[in-house]
DNA sequence: ACCCACATTGACGTTAACGTAAACGTCAAC
DNA sequence: GTTGACGTTTACGTTAACGTCAATGTGGGT
């Protein structure tokens, strides 16, 4: 067998429970993202996760669940559910082809400039309102009152 | 008078002509920052931007046109319009009571939390799809086919 | 037997963020 | 004097990402 590449896989918010086994209901899923269960179930008619059933109740793997926080989290950077689709299809494909493979990594790397883009937007942001922080904190200690920390 | 904090101001994308005393028109304004004149003057209605007028026809000054370029730079970050002008009109308003700076500060904090929550998001993100990038680069080597770099 | 919590599939409603078209004014160029 | 490139307002259309019912099924207590 051709050495398998891995699958995108990654830490979501909650991940105490570290059971492969374990399946999970939508309801329980949806408590532990904080999101609903029509979410839950867009995101299925979408194509974004997959879950097996049992009769039409929907189960949901250790798998399904990781999936689910990776579109969460994707979601928070900005990326519309379209583009997160296309991300995960991205890593399902036949990977057996050079072309596939080379087709595969250029589109990641083409991801990883949007990224790192987005991350120099964001480290901009964040130094503006450090900036912002630290000249009202400086203000209000002059003007003698405690800025909220010790 | 009462020292002067700053108001947010950063480098948007193009920000070659650093003439304060510039003029815009909105069509200059949507070409180089590749949006439509009719998002503009959306941002207007929303109460974004807010630029002069001659007769009906808008002039935004470098002020405004940093202020889009900010905008859009909330936007690829993800935040909502209506997030984006709470942060915006944050820095706008009254200065001179030390509960108002107080509450500045509160909101600024929280803001840089949430960000910060955004830059380990990416981080992750971007940790993901460089290990990606590595695995598939290497599958080709191994299979003697270039990979794109020299 | 009945209730209740949870599940399901439609199907229509809603909000954000614009697109698109109509109808019009203005000014320089040909 | 009309064409064309720009500007304007008003207003309806559209897409994404769900929310919100309604109608129904299902398995477990009491």
């Amino acid at each position: 067998m051709t050495g398998r590449i891995m699958t995108v896989a990654a830490s979501a918010v909650p991940s105490e429970p570290r059971d492969p086994q374990r399946i999970y209901s939508i309801a329980e899923l949806a408590r532990e993202f904080a999101i609903t269960a029509r979410t839950i179930r867009f995101y299925e008619d979408e194509g974004l996760i997959k879950p097996k059933r049992q009769g039409l109740t929907r189960l949901y793997s250790a798998g399904d669940r990781t999936r689910l926080g990776w579109i969460l989290r994707g979601k928070r950077l900005g990326f519309t559910l379209a583009e997160i689709k296309e991300l995960l299809d991205l890593y399902q494909v036949d990977r057996t082809g050079v072309s596939q493979l080379r087709e595969l990594l250029r589109r990641s790397r083409l991801h990883i400039e949007d990224l790192e883009h987005k991350r120099r937007d964001l480290d901009a942001h964040i130094a503006e309102f450090r900036d912002v922080e630290l000249q009202v904190a400086a203000e209000l200690a002059k003007r003698g009152a405690d800025t909220g920390h010790d």
